[in-house]
DNA sequence: GTCTATAGACTGATAGAC
DNA sequence: GTCTATCAGTCTATAGAC
């Protein structure tokens, strides 16, 4: 036991850990190696710096999530049941990671040139979150400004995954979410329980259902 | 010209911009002392450690915003219009603090002893937050859980900090934050337009209207 | 791949002249 | 109150034995 690949994991659920709790900048590569159990200098048998460790991490995280984000955006049909279960399978699928995602969205750290990659993922992330709204205003289905509700709902994951790792029981917060931001942006608030029997539907292609 | 106090409100807002841009930790001395244009020791003729600098800055957000929710709770009448009051004061106040409060709560740093009493301020914080709530869904005004809209109302605010720190122009977010979160909770969606009149009336007693 | 040892830069904070 | 000089500790990363 205790492969190589191994080792690389152990070291990336660590790093996360530290760094959602003292920031990137406030983390030594000391306290990841102590986490995992090797010496300092071993780490750089997996990772050539520390920057590449939160790389991986932003890329776990960011991958998957534009592929959710891309799927909801090519179903058919209205937008308000499509955004209902992409929020519900997004906050879910984020909140089941192995690993904490909270401090990895450290802004001076990914404007470096280094993470210029994960950077560009990040904003096409936020575009088509914007564009899934925006969709929906121009239907006629939703009463909101897309560019506010895109800053809601990142503010309303980033604070569902800080709810988890600062309190106590990890609940399953996509149902809430998705709850919450429809039936703020819904033209028709009468039609939330429709919508959400719409969305019930197409969750299961959206990602695993949770809960 | 260049008296003390003066220098000291300078270190403040240098500190919060950088602790902003690269956290408590990875801030360093030498990096405020040279924005504000002094040596790094002259920075402890001010304060005597960097933590004591990032409690400063704390109070200066923790001890109005704590002041505004409490006049929030001992305002008279239903508690929709007093929560979209509070709402639009506190997001519209915290926007027009002269330093950013991104990086103020790291949670590491806040749970050192030195910094107790900043976090005890802020649990109360967020306890009287919840409080606000919890009596418009005991009064029936409310379809929501109290706990989770406490967490989403400090993840739209903490985002609203968020927006206007990366983004180019600070809009008046008080306002859209506000509606945002009514729409959501409201038992009766149809009341807003009541709701919004009603807190236009209490919002001069808590606060600049600034938007 | 992990280890010990260490390089070289940077950290917060202090001492003491002016 | 600001300065120069400096200390002792910590940081990321490398070298080289096993």
């Amino acid at each position: 036991m205790a492969r190589a690949a191994d080792t690389r994991d152990r070291i990336l659920v660590a790093a996360a850990d530290q760094f959602a709790a003292r920031g990137f900048h406030g983390t030594a590569t000391r306290d990841i190696a102590r986490a995992v159990g090797i010496r300092q200098p071993s780490l750089y048998s997996h990772f050539a710096t520390k920057q590449l460790i939160l790389a991986a991490l932003l890329d776990a995280d960011l991958v998957p999530a534009l592929d959710r984000v891309d799927r909801a955006l090519a179903l058919d049909g209205p937008c308000a049941p499509r955004l209902h279960a992409w929020l519900h399978a997004d906050v879910d699928a984020i909140l089941s990671l192995p690993f904490d995602v909270r401090g990895l969205y450290d802004d001076a750290a990914l404007a470096t040139p280094e993470l210029a990659e994960q950077a560009a993922r990040r904003a096409r992330l936020h575009e088509r979150t914007r564009r899934l709204v925006a969709d929906g205003v121009a239907a006629g289905e939703f009463d909101a400004d897309p560019g506010f509700v895109g800053h809601a709902i990142t503010g309303l994951t980033l604070e569902a995954v800080r709810e988890r790792s600062t309190g106590g029981a990890p609940p399953g917060r996509g149902l809430p979410v998705a709850d919450f931001v429809l039936r703020a942006v819904l033209a028709d608030p009468a039609s939330l329980a429709a919508v959400r029997a719409a969305a019930a539907r197409l969750r299961p292609l959206l990602g695993p259902a949770v809960s």
